[in-house]
DNA sequence: CTGAAAGCGCTTACAG
DNA sequence: CTGAAAGCGCTTACAG
């Protein structure tokens, strides 16, 4: 592998020269350059990016931290994130905790160690020092999702707004028993749960703790729901926040099992909005998430935080409820 | 950001010996170690993997170039390659095309520059000189599909068998006119196509140009072909080999809306056995491919050439039919 | 416009 | 068991 010094030798400069012809340095006279343009052909170089970190530059790597890149969500905040920072001369690195939390600290060293220039974070439940002090240096942008204590900045949409939205939607299809399902486990700090509750207080309905049902995780977590809920000997819900198109998709499907149909039997409310939302039978009934906006608006974000540059204003994150069939 | 020198001076023995301590060196002496790491827990002291990179050590950065991240086959082949590689202490870089050919030079540069390590191919379609000759190197590994003129080594299903298995399918169910779907254009080396040509020849049953589709993508791609196979005036095909979910989805999708039903009025046979698979109405016969060992495998054959390490002799990778509903 | 030299933060042969 | 010094491949003040 040829180096700066290799090409110097064949171009007979300085490993200066070539290194200033390199950065486009002026002062490099237009001869010289063609020689060693030459030179760097000719022993196919190219230069080592990580001499350069060591002498101070960027990684021109960032991370993005989730759970799952197969769910949709994410695949689709990813696409997003990584086009943005591959515009901006940035490589992506998925970090997937796939729920095991302690590898989140395992990433974030890697800020530390100088192998990533920053770090996207989409689903923080406890903020340590550390990261707090990461989100000050400009090194951690959170985005999507924090469910702490701690008030810190987040790019994402109005979580309880959002679920306004739709549970209003329902009660006012006549739906007074509305199950409420969540990939978690319950928070305090569950925007989307809060503005559920508040749109139902409002409306003067009571919520049972019974219609609650967490850790439902995906199409699987749909169907374990669905026969939860057919499993009870009290009063069932007549619709259900699933808090997901796959929650949604699951739901439906188990749904055709049961022969139950939907949404007379049940109505089902997405979230997300995902493409398989138009894909199932009957169609999902969604609020729909501006995310390939989430994620460009979080990678630029941080891209103008590493290079200390001013973070772009946004615009706020808007949700809208999409009405198809299964509501 | 504390250097190895600040820990030495702190613990007051060379860097040397910090360096020793750092990688588990024997010769160390206990008491000295213990000085060595609460210096280095004072200081919160992390080691430059790019000093460390420059001394040459490796990156622990693979790369896998794919097209879209939000095709959900990549997803789940992304998922067990960041999985695979993270367990063997690497990290996963996600380099999307996004159908632009021409990034997947300038991706692959990144290993000259060392960024990278090495590099998963997952759709390559013509195999310059520098690539042969990484692949030589053990820098990249073709996995997936390959549709090139050159003999190369590709982690890969039997395609033309795969093909051969779903249309011999269509062709028991009864059916003699069989459109065929694919997201690239027509090319020689494309060994699904072959393996659906041979099945169809073995039977006796001639194959109609007209009934080639190229340049279907996902699930609007489905969509396309239906409408574009609804406005033909010529004898309408009684199946299609839609060489994806999510294009079955789409296309599953459309003939609602044409009032269609499936499988009688038109069989539509999925590819690759997606979660989706299972969720539309009615639900999609497809072909299995072993999504999750094609990745591990990949990720294993990179990761033992990076190490100059024996490559493991894996399993065939094999294919199997799922009849669901939409044939 | 060009070059010699220091230094980024490590590891490792060499010497003790 | 420990340390002084060279060197990985660059960039950048400094000097000309």
């Amino acid at each position: 592998m040829a180096s700066i010094e290799d090409v110097a030798k064949k171009a007979r400069v300085s490993v200066t020269t070539v290194s200033r012809a390199l950065n486009n340095h002026p002062y490099v006279s237009e001869k010289t350059k063609k020689k060693i343009e030459k030179a760097m052909a000719d022993l196919n170089y190219f230069p080592n990016n990580v001499a350069q970190q060591l002498r101070g530059k960027k990684s021109k790597m960032i991370g993005v931290i989730i759970s799952y890149i197969t769910n949709p969500f994410f695949a689709y905040l990813v696409n997003e994130i990584e086009k943005t920072a591959l515009a901006k001369g940035y490589n992506l690195v998925v970090l997937q905790t796939q729920g095991n939390l302690e590898l989140e600290d395992f990433f974030i060293q890697l800020i530390s160690k100088k192998q990533l220039d920053g770090i996207i974070v989409t689903n923080l439940e406890h903020a340590t020092d550390n990261i707090v002090q990461l989100i000050d240096e400009g090194k951690i942008i959170l985005c999507n999702r924090y469910i702490g204590s701690k008030d810190l900045p987040v790019i994402q949409i109005d979580e309880e707004a959002a679920s306004y939205q739709g549970t209003k939607f329902l009660i006012e299809k006549g739906h007074r028993k509305i199950a409420f399902c969540t990939g978690n486990i319950r928070n305090a700090h569950d925007h989307r749960f809060k503005g559920f509750l508040k749109t139902l207080k409002e409306a003067g309905i009571e919520f049972s703790d019974t219609d609650y049902y967490e850790n439902i995780l995906g199409a699987a977590g749909g169907r374990q729901f669905l026969q939860k809920m057919m499993a009870t000997d009290t009063l069932r819900p007549t619709a259900v926040f699933s808090n997901g198109d796959e929650v949604a998709a699951g739901i439906i499907s188990e749904a055709r099992k049961f022969q139950l149909t939907i949404p007379t039997d049940l109505a089902v409310l997405g979230f997300d909005d995902q493409p398989m939302a138009a894909l199932t039978n009957p169609e999902i009934t969604t609020i729909h998430q501006p995310i390939e906006e989430m994620g460009r608006l979080a990678a630029e974000a941080l891209i103008a935080k590493i290079e200390e540059q001013p973070v772009p204003k946004a615009a706020p994150l808007e949700t809208r409820l999409i009405v198809r069939e299964s509501v």
